[in-house]
DNA sequence: ATGCCAGTCGTAGACTGA
């Protein structure tokens, strides 16, 4: 049983996409204990709600809110700084299809006076597939929702955590020429990240872990891992008021090892 | 690149992932 914190100072905020947490519960849990984080969201739970493992985080201390519809996406946050005002799907998150089906794939909290939010954008899958456009319309939604929340307070402390599916610029990836007419790294998908960035929500772990060849996912064909081919689509985006409590980050490339590991590694941040 | 690997459904093979 970890023994929760007194202090909101000292804070460490986590994003992982666990790819599935009933699969991968024993090594969420050994990682958890490892790791000695406060607040993790996470993505591709893939589960519904009924059977989330929520035992997994409170028999470790952990308050934890699920989001989960099907066995696609699924967004969680557990936190063991305080868990509170939930929120499910951010205001105008868009759907997917005709008509418009809403997916599990954003999650908010209030945990420690920071407000959380756990957010699996959508993968786009080709150029030129209705995913690709729901990709670009939901990050354009995030960054109008993400705008009016700094617009009503702008000094909140704000923390978009998630897969985005967007490697923002061509170190984020091992070799950008295998990735002609691929996504995740094309203009629009990399205008429609950074119009988030812009809004203002800093990329505050890249300053802490600086490239080439930085990473946060890794294919499991081909042995990607061990070539070391991988790509950094994996953010902690903060807000000013979160910003400027940062006093590091890294990215737990020890998590990717070994048999079991999720294809993503946990993108942890310090705050002071 | 038709696959590669892994997880979901369910119990074969389709679907999703990035």
């Amino acid at each position: 049983m970890s023994v929760p914190r007194a202090s909101l100072a000292d804070v460490r905020i986590a994003t992982w996409n666990v790819n599935s947490v009933r699969a991968r519960s024993e090594r969420i849990a050994a990682w958890l204990e490892r790791s000695d984080v406060d607040v993790v969201a996470m993505q591709e739970t893939k589960c519904r709600e009924d059977q989330f493992p929520a035992s997994v985080f409170t028999d470790l201390g952990y308050e934890v809110a699920h989001h989960g519809l099907s066995q696609w996406n699924g967004v969680a946050i557990a936190s063991r700084v305080g868990l509170d005002d939930v929120r499910v799907g951010f205001p105008e998150q868009p759907g997917y299809g005709e008509p418009a089906v809403e997916e599990a794939r954003a999650i908010g909290a209030l945990c420690g006076g920071v407000r959380v939010w756990s957010l699996y954008i959508p993968n786009g899958r080709e150029v030129d597939h209705p995913h690709f456009a729901y990709k670009l319309r939901w990050l354009d939604r995030l960054r109008a929702a993400g705008a009016q929340w700094l617009a009503e307070d702008p000094g909140a402390q704000i923390a978009l955590c998630g897969d985005f599916n967007v490697a923002p610029h061509d170190d984020d990836v091992w070799d950008i020429a295998e990735f002609e007419g691929a996504t995740h790294v094309t203009k629009p998908e990399r205008d429609a990240f950074e119009a988030v960035v812009d809004a203002g929500f800093a990329d505050v772990v890249r300053p802490h872990t600086p490239g080439p060849g930085v990473y946060t996912y890794w294919d499991y064909k081909g042995l990607s891992f061990p070539k070391r081919k991988g790509m950094r689509i994996d953010f902690l985006l903060a807000s000013p008021g979160l910003a400027a409590r940062v006093e590091g980050a890294r990215i737990d490339r020890e998590e990717r090892k070994g048999k079991g590991a999720s294809d993503h590694a946990p993108v942890i941040l310090e705050l002071a």
